[in-house]
Order: C-alpha cells, then structure tokens, then sequence
DNA sequence: CGTTCGATGCACT
DNA sequence: GTGCATCGAACGT
C-alpha cells in the first residue's frame, strides 16, 4: 500500500518513527530496486540549526517550503546525493532524511551501481547488508539523482509504500554527520540492525 | 580499536 | 572563497 500525502502531513518526529519499516521503491530505466527503511532523521524548521531550512528560504531549499509527500534530493560534499521525505504544511519547512535501507529487490543491480563509484574501483564487493548503508550510499545503490528533486513520493517512479513490515525495537539518538544541532535526539534507527550507518554496537 | 584527511561540486556569503 | 545532513582509505594506538 503507497503511502499518501496525509502520511506526511503530521509532525516530522512521528512520521520520522512510521517511516522505519516503509519500503522505498525506485523505477529506473536500468530496472527496480527497493529496501526497507532501517535509520532516519528528522530535520524541523527555521529554528532547528542543522535543518537546510534554517538559513531561510533559499532555491536549493525551496522544496522544503513546498507541500508534503515530496522528495527532497540535493548534492553535498560535491559527491552524494540525499534523499529527504518533505513534512508537515507548506508554511512549516521540515522532512526526514532516509539515511539507511535494508536491500530488498535488485540488488544485483545496486551492487553494479555501488560498484561504479570512483573509491570503489578494482575493490572488493560490497557486502549485501551495506549496499544502502549510509545516505550518500542509498542514493547510488537505488540511482536515487537530483533529477527525482521535488518529485512526489505518492505516485511515479520513486515512492514509498507500507508493505507490513513492523519493527519492535526503534530506538532514538542524537543525528550524526551534523557540526551543529547534536543534542537532539531525533534520529531513529532499528536496533543492532547491519543496515544502519554509523560506529556499529553490537 | 581510534582519528585524520582527501576527493569532489555547488549553494551561499 | 568557504563549508558542508559523506565515504573509505590510511595511519596511529
């Protein structure tokens, strides 16, 4: 079952919660690949300091202004794409980042896109469970580009669907990756799951 | 184990 | 010109 706009028109924390356990699905001419959302992170406002938003209302920023159930892709640190699920009304720019999958369909296909990246070159495999480790590697694995930027996630090639999929232990943390805006502890993860990013527990 | 650092592009000051 | 919501290799302990 797609999820529809109202799903993202509710408070960033709670759809940042619902969101684990959501499938990403991407349609690309190269063929279709999913995963399961395992870590994500909340980013609420003008006041909160790490949101883009914060800065005001910018054209790089301008689709966290817009309605919700959008994507909000963008470049950073000139090599990785992404990918945001935009939230709450359009006078309220905030959205969760999706900064890990756990693989489900094509992943031969997100191993030859992994495979392709400069760094990775005359490498070793990546292991299946860290094909969509990590933000920057999500975006490659599922050939997530600035072309899906403002895109609808409720219909089209890229969309995000409730497939069942119910997980017991979602702990939060302080969001990683960010100087600024640390003490909050808006990112969500599955537990001790091998998908999620960061210095691994246990 | 841990920390440092280069690659790389673009929005913003 | 500066600084990133990164990745992974290289090095130190």
């Amino acid at each position: 079952m797609i999820l529809r706009a109202d799903f993202y028109r509710r408070p960033t924390l709670d759809v940042a919660r619902d969101l684990i356990g959501k499938v990403v699905i991407h349609q690309s001419p190269a063929g279709v690949t999913a995963g399961a959302i395992v870590e994500a992170e909340a980013y609420i406002g003008e006041e909160d300091p790490a949101c883009h938003a914060a800065v005001g209302r910018t054209a790089r920023n301008a689709p966290l202004y817009g309605p919700p159930g959008r994507a909000y892709v963008y470049l950073n640190y000139g090599l990785h794409n992404m990918l945001n699920a935009v939230t709450e009304d359009e006078d309220h720019p905030a959205a969760v980042l999706i900064r890990a999958l756990e693989p489900l369909d094509g992943l031969p296909l997100m191993r030859r896109r992994r495979a392709r990246a400069p760094w990775r070159r005359g490498k070793a495999p990546v292991p299946d469970h860290e094909l969509c480790r990590g933000p920057g590697n999500l975006c490659l694995a599922m050939g997530i580009t600035l072309a899906d930027n403002c895109r609808p996630l409720t219909r089209g090639a890229l969309t995000i669907h409730d497939r069942g999929i119910r997980h017991n232990e979602i702990v939060w943390d302080g969001r990683i990756g960010i100087r600024v805006g640390t003490d909050k502890l808006w990112r969500a993860t599955v537990q001790s799951h091998p998908s999620v990013s960061g210095r691994r527990t246990a």
